[in-house]
DNA sequence: ATGTTGGCTAGAAGCCGACAA
DNA sequence: TTGTCGGCTTCTAGCCAACAT
């Protein structure tokens, strides 16, 4: 348990959360959103929030906290990235210490580094028990050892730790013909372990010291939802609420967890991209928008959409609140899976003097990706298209919304953006470059 | 889903759940207590309970509620088993209508008969992969249909379903010099299924309508305890006792789910047991008591011990509470791992007048059971000493139990038996008696 | 460049009675 | 009566290149 929390790689925890989590940073202020968190437990309840539950008429639909710690996780059974967040309501909702917010420490440009790594989505040759797993040519040269090419045939044993820190072990060889670098032995172990299936993937990553870790992201398939059987949903949403009207009213630490993968929508957002977004940014019905999703093939690609409505999700229980304010209608006929409501802070306005382009260009028809045969790799950012519509994150995005920031900012904004470090991701694989290679 | 509630057997959950369990009958009345259930979930959790939750000065330390329904459920994973419960407080801690208490339906009787069952303590070789599940004799020509003996050799097919209601075929033999029952092909498929290890359980039982049922019972080995990564620990609990909280103050039905494997002590008692207890028996520092438990290998037997004080076990949270009020101490050196508090109906007070003999006698040396080399089979009550002291449960100890009701009944309480139907177990293989075979 | 398949083989799974407790 | 073991057989796991996409 300690020695899981010592070792826990964060590059190798957010590889495996998705490409699109993000996490505050610890010490930082942050907005909880209750009605997120019951979401996030309905969802693996598969519980509507009843309206049974009571009302806490005292508990707001957001709480300024301050971050005190983050601790990464994974569950033992099923490898599934979870983490700890302890928070600390600021008294009356407003920041007590200007002083404490300003002197959040700057570590995060040393994780931004790219990380080397590579995942690929597991094919039925891969997941059998008939032969092991063809290793993309590419990425086998980019994060494991080099092979010795003058043996015949070149192979090597690989030592590759998980989330848990076990150890696995994997014979790399070289051959075929034509050739292709592939895992054999130890490599079926490894499946029925972690119970992979088709369409999981699986990430190798070399680590600082030149380790190397693995981790595994399960498809979106039917999660099993593991029926709880220690508490009711009924309590655990009840629990959600009460743990967080005591602390806000005793000004009292808390602890949530935030799970990712099985969480509709971020919870915990960072005061100052929360601050952004409300005050810096206008939004109307009819104004149109960009979303970033995670994609099938768990790369990520943008939306586009329309605002159409804006108002509370739940008058009633949460009035006034900015969770899923916005009523929103999707370009695309296959947003079937999308949500019809978002948050102010999800979306990036087209509204900026920047984006030249008109509107009305960008509805044209997209090109068609291929969905299939081309979702194996996604650690490469190869695929690009014009004008934002269809590309993997890259640095240039970040440079992107930068700018953004710059030229919207006021003074008192721009001071925010000393502490904020919101988005602190470390690059990794999907943001590396050909340059890597 | 449905198809499981519809279908799982309960005499099969009671079996896996263990022999000491029982249920309230659904329409009754019981008393409800949330500190043991913030014990079964500190246990499932790892917690201790944290002062740092906020006490409910509003909540009674025990709820009289009428329980509207019971589920019978068993975990995805594991197949351990547990109870959802929906429960609701009777407004003012009183029965309000006295006419509702009596009208408790009397379906108890018809699950008393004897239930065809047997079970078997895994041995290294029933879950070796080298080898079969050799099946005690008896057991065998019990509960599976009859061989025909003319073939050489004399084997069938057999099909049983688990509490998720699938399929297990198995291959049932009778070979071997000297001859025995053995289950060959299937068998290590159901092993590594479920995961069974030398010590778990297995069972076996024949429904009314002859078809064949499995369940297991895994040894009391540390759990893997799944760290929820759902809910803090503090969550919960807080949780737990917020709906108890909102349900006493409106009187509505909240649900609860209770897991006879992970909690220390049953925390939903029937009223009639607990009326019984608490108004029928006097109890003083200083008196012996006996307890019945269940021991390693899944069978009972009754501990005796003295009473060693009486009192608040949270003076502060829960005042006047009878949960594990009582303070005891174990006549034998190797209780280290019983609790030190019961509660009032956990207990048989020795001070009955049909209890002849003298309590010094009862202190005598205990003849030495065998722990090693008999606890495979349990499902036959065959050993027995006399005076209760080292027994399997029996029809002769609920005969016994019953005696001493009416003997110390007054003509409310031997009124309340009428309703009562606590324990409404049925009979199942541990109380088969010889005559069965 | 890499997914799938047939061929081959080594080793585990699994059936049997012997033997012993 | 039944747990464990040695002997033997069967079958699956798993390595390889061929071939296809």
């Amino acid at each position: 348990m300690e020695g899981e929390r010592r070792n826990l790689n964060p590059a190798l925890w957010l590889e495996c959360a998705g490409p699109l989590v993000t996490l505050p940073s610890i010490g930082s202020h942050v907005v909880y959103f209750p009605q997120g968190h019951s979401e996030q437990v309905a969802a693996s309840t598969q519980k509507e929030a009843d309206p049974q539950i009571p009302g806490y008429p005292n508990l707001p639909s957001q709480l300024i906290c301050k971050l005190h710690n983050i601790t990464l996780h994974a569950e033992q059974e099923t490898d599934e990235v979870y983490a700890q967040m302890t928070l600390q309501p600021v008294t009356g909702g407003l920041l007590q210490n200007e002083k404490d917010i300003f002197a959040t420490p700057d570590s995060g440009n040393q994780t931004k580094r790219p990380t080397i790594a590579f995942s690929k989505t597991l094919t039925a040759s891969d997941t059998s028990t008939h032969g092991g797993f063809s290793i993309p040519r590419r990425a086998a040269e980019k994060v494991f050892p080099p092979l010795d090419y003058t043996k015949t045939p070149p192979a090597q044993e690989l030592l590759a730790r998980d989330l848990h820190n076990n150890e696995w072990h994997f014979r790399h060889i070289y051959r075929g013909q034509p050739r292709r670098h592939l895992l054999t032995t130890g490599w079926s172990v490894f499946v029925s372990a972690k119970r992979l299936q088709a369409g999981d993937t699986v990430l190798f990553m070399r680590d600082e010291t030149g380790q190397l870790l693995l981790g595994i992201r399960r498809a979106n398939r039917q999660q099993p939802v593991t029926q709880s059987s220690l508490l009711s949903s009924d309590s655990m949403l009840i629990g959600v609420l009460a743990a967080a009207a005591h602390a806000a009213a005793t000004s009292s630490r808390f602890t949530i967890f935030y799970n990712p993968r099985a969480s509709p929508s971020e919870f915990v957002i960072p005061l100052a991209k929360y601050n952004k977004a409300m005050f810096h940014t206008q939004v109307s019905v009819g104004m149109r928008f960009r979303m970033e999703l995670e994609t099938e093939d768990s790369s990520t690609r943008r939306y586009m959409g329309t605002i159409t409505g804006i108002g509370d999700l739940d008058p009633v229980r949460w009035p006034k609140s900015s969770w899923r304010s916005l009523k929103v209608g999707w370009d695309e006929s296959t947003a079937g899976q999308r949500q019809r409501r978002v948050s102010l802070w999800e979306i990036e306005p087209i509204s900026a003097p920047f984006l030249v382009c008109h509107p009305s260009l960008l509805l044209r028809p997209k090109r068609a990706r291929p969905s299939q045969g081309s979702n194996q790799t996604d650690a490469f950012g190869e695929e690009e298209e014009v004008e934002g519509i269809v590309k993997k994150t890259s640095m240039w995005d970040r440079g992107d919304n930068n700018r953004l920031d710059v030229q919207n900012s006021n003074p008192s904004t721009f001071g925010l953006e000393h502490w904020m470090r919101v988005e602190q991701r470390p690059d990794v694989s999907s943001t590396t470059t050909e340059s890597d290679y």
